[in-house]
DNA sequence: TGCTATGATTATAA
DNA sequence: TTATAATCATAGCA
């Protein structure tokens, strides 16, 4: 709102104030001064020269008075000024003006005075705490940063949400800024306006009656107008805030999806974890940095915590939602938590072999590169084959690499059904060389095919604890966190 | 263009 | 505080 429109409203509200005046004024000229007897039981003084006993002299006096002064404003400026300085001289006129004044304050205030003191108005207090928790208003620290941070933190803002989040502050401060401007902008019109109509009381108190108290009045009348407007600047302030928040809500809601690689691990880790899937803050850091390290390598993007989170409540839900829907999934992740963990006991086989002083190592020469398969049947014979020492000479990947050139085997001709016939015939011959092997007699237990055992009669997960460690069966010895060792 | 998958958000309960 | 359940909104695909 416009700073003229402010003096029209206030300019409005002073001409009722006259209007009201005069009126009081005309009351008083026309009744209660024309009996003698003021209301209030206020009498006049007796006027210079009389005895006070004249009293339709007196009468004649007083409604001369009023009735120049009701008309002076009838005649021309020079006129009027003559008139007005003829008034001020006028033997009675203190008198009159100091009458007047007390009957208006009685008057005038009883009937404002309640009016005055006005509750604070709920929805100005709305505004004022909303921008103040926004951090538009009070004290600066950082421009809503605390909001911010909060929406922030709510989706564990990193990488891009950072800069959106910087962003939104900027527009925050931008918007903070022109509150400000404005509302200094407004109260020094205030102040001016407010000045000005003080002045013009003064200058017209000398003809009129016009007390300090009115002027009060009158000042507080100008404050609540420019309150009222404002409000209306915080109003559309908030508004504005409103907004900016909506739209900062809306980016952070756009979604990228997560690379696969990302998603084999979250997966790999849920269904080695099925009886359990619930990470520890310790597991999803560790997860959140895999994938991390995975996505970045790929998108450039990061996942964090809280996206790890995310998915982990996602995948509760619909996993237990739509179990069947999730069978082959399911399968397909169990075969390959087999299947690594077959690839890190075999790895220990051989470092127990390389060890021996009476077994030499011999011709383990293949690369990882070179453990390229291109069916199923071929992965699962070569599988049978490694174990049983029937397939030649070829290295295994260590445990870390292991993971990765795993992955090639979830292409999509490796359907879960025929993975799982074929694994389970793999983690028999499997579980007979791990047997073998010191220290990982357990390492695949009974569970490493897919069943939806996870949950219990209530649908609720049978393991209760939490696991202490993400290292999962592909990192060796550590798989007997994984579910598949239960 | 419609459908499904999926990441994010919100309300609620424990 | 965390998990769940419902829901929203968008990406990706046929």
């Amino acid at each position: 709102m416009s700073f003229s429109i402010c003096v029209a409203q206030c300019t409005d509200s002073l001409a009722a104030t006259m209007d009201d005046q005069a009126r009081i004024m005309q009351s008083i000229g026309g009744v209660s001064l024309a009996g003698h007897s003021v209301q209030g039981g206020m009498a006049l003084p007796p006027p210079h020269g009389h005895d006070g006993t004249d009293g339709d002299g007196r009468k004649q006096d007083i409604g001369d008075i009023l009735h120049q002064i009701m008309t002076i404003t009838d005649q021309s400026l020079d006129e009027a000024q003559a008139k007005k300085h003829g008034l001020n001289c006028h033997r009675m006129k203190p008198a009159l003006f100091s009458v007047l004044c007390e009957i208006k304050e009685k008057t005038g205030l009883s009937i404002r005075g309640a009016q005055e003191e006005d509750p604070p108005d709920p929805q100005l207090m709305r505004l004022d705490n909303m921008l103040l928790a926004e951090g538009v208003a009070g004290p600066e620290k950082g421009g809503g940063s605390a909001a911010a941070a909060a929406a922030a933190a709510a989706s564990g803002a990193a990488g891009d949400n950072s800069i959106e989040h910087s962003d939104y502050r900027a527009k925050l401060t931008q918007i903070r800024q022109i509150y400000h401007t404005e509302l200094e902008k407004y109260e020094q019109a205030c102040n001016e306006f407010t000045t000005h109509v003080m002045n013009l009381l003064r200058e017209q108190s000398r003809t009129r009656p016009i007390s300090p108290k009115e002027i009060e009045r009158m000042v507080g009348i100008i404050h609540r107008k420019f309150s009222s407007i404002q409000m209306q600047l915080k109003q559309s302030t908030c508004e504005a805030v409103m907004i900016l928040r909506s739209r900062f809500l809306d980016a952070r809601r756009k979604r990228r999806n997560f690379s696969k690689q990302a998603t084999e691990i979250l997966n790999e880790y849920f269904y080695s974890h099925l009886s359990n899937p619930y990470p520890s803050e310790e597991a999803k850091e560790e997860l959140a940095k895999k994938c991390s390290i995975t996505v970045s390598q790929g998108v450039g993007s990061t996942i964090t915590v809280s996206q790890v989170s995310n998915w982990f409540g996602n995948k509760r839900i619909r996993y237990k939602k739509n179990i069947g829907k999730f069978q082959e999934e399911a399968n397909l992740y169990a075969a390959k938590t087999a299947v690594n963990a077959a690839h890190a006991a075999a790895a220990a086989v051989q470092n127990s072999q390389a060890n021996s002083p009476t077994t030499p190592n011999s011709g383990f020469q293949m690369k990882d590169e070179e453990f390229q398969l291109d069916s199923a049947e071929s992965k699962n014979t070569l599988l049978t084959n490694m174990f049983t020492g029937s397939s030649g000479s070829f290295n295994l990947p260590n445990s870390g690499d292991m993971f990765l050139s795993m992955q090639s085997l979830n292409g999509d001709s490796y359907q879960g059904a025929q993975v799982g016939a074929n694994v389970q015939s793999q983690v028999d011959t499997l579980r007979h060389v791990i047997s073998q092997t010191a220290g990982y007699n357990d390492a695949l237990g009974g569970n490493t095919m897919y069943s939806p055992h996870g949950l219990n009669a209530n649908g609720g997960w049978q393991d209760a604890t939490t696991p202490s460690s993400v290292i999962s069966p592909t990192e060796g010895p550590g798989s007997v966190h994984s579910d598949t060792s239960n």
